[in-house]
DNA sequence: CTGCACCTTGACCTATAGTGGAATGTCAAG
DNA sequence: CTTGACATTCCACTATAGGTCAAGGTGCAG
């Protein structure tokens, strides 16, 4: 299979699969007598999981340390599952810092479409900010 | 006024100060005659401004577009409070996706939490997820 | 034989908000 | 006269996940 069609098969681009590949998450393609890489069904699913992972949020990094831990021919379901309970941690983080954020603006934006310009001291560039 | 002490006055680095002149956040600074930068008290405001505008979480972008609205001589609170309204819809809408993401997240941690390892199918890098 | 679709590599670009370092200039104090 | 603190400019680098462009090789159909 071409790179062009495993791109099709996977939803992604041909330039994705050379980049995963420079990346270490996918390993060096083996390549047909025209130098063309090759790929079997097990790049496929290999590629899939990546797909899955990121939609889980996770990134390039995170996701290429499961493959490795499959690669050395461990199991990675206690990685999988310590690298899933930081990532729902970072989420909380993350939530609360917008919530926090999201109500200092609202505040603001209630404040400024209150506001009559001919007040504005110019100096202060906007006085409701 | 010397770069040095606007950085310590805004709590700012010097470099800080040389790339948002850069970028247009502040015009082209006067220059002592040894060429050092020499700033006054209304640059301390402007810098003030663009602290009060990054902690509302506004980019360095849309806080020139305050500025250069400012500086052409008009109360920028229109145009702020769109920018605002827009940072709300924005922060809505990333919150809401981030809240998608952390439910699906807990999910797969719920299910690889009790998983077990040995049935794990190789081919598929990790079943669960 | 030519056109077209596909493949190869390498180098550079995108956005964000700065940070780090090198080479050099300025100025007051000891 | 030199040392130290400050200033100048310019260039490169950080992290993320690729995208763009160029120059060229491969292979099949008409």
């Amino acid at each position: 299979m071409r790179i062009g069609e495993a791109a099709v098969a996977t939803g992604m681009t041909t330039k994705t699969l050379r980049f995963y590949e420079d990346r270490g998450l996918l390993p060096p393609a083996r390549r047909a007598p025209n130098g063309y890489r090759d790929y079997g069904d097990e790049t496929i699913a290999r590629l899939d999981f990546i797909h899955r992972g990121r939609i889980a949020g996770l990134t390039l990094a995170q996701i290429g340390d499961i493959l490795r831990v499959r690669d050395a021919g461990h199991a990675p379901c206690f990685h999988v599952r310590d690298l899933l309970a930081k990532q729902l941690a970072d989420l909380d983080r993350q939530i609360a810092e917008l919530l926090t954020l999201r109500s200092a603006v609202a505040e603001y934006h209630e404040t400024v479409a209150a506001a009559d310009p001919v007040e504005c001291d110019p100096q202060r560039i906007c006085s409701y900010l």
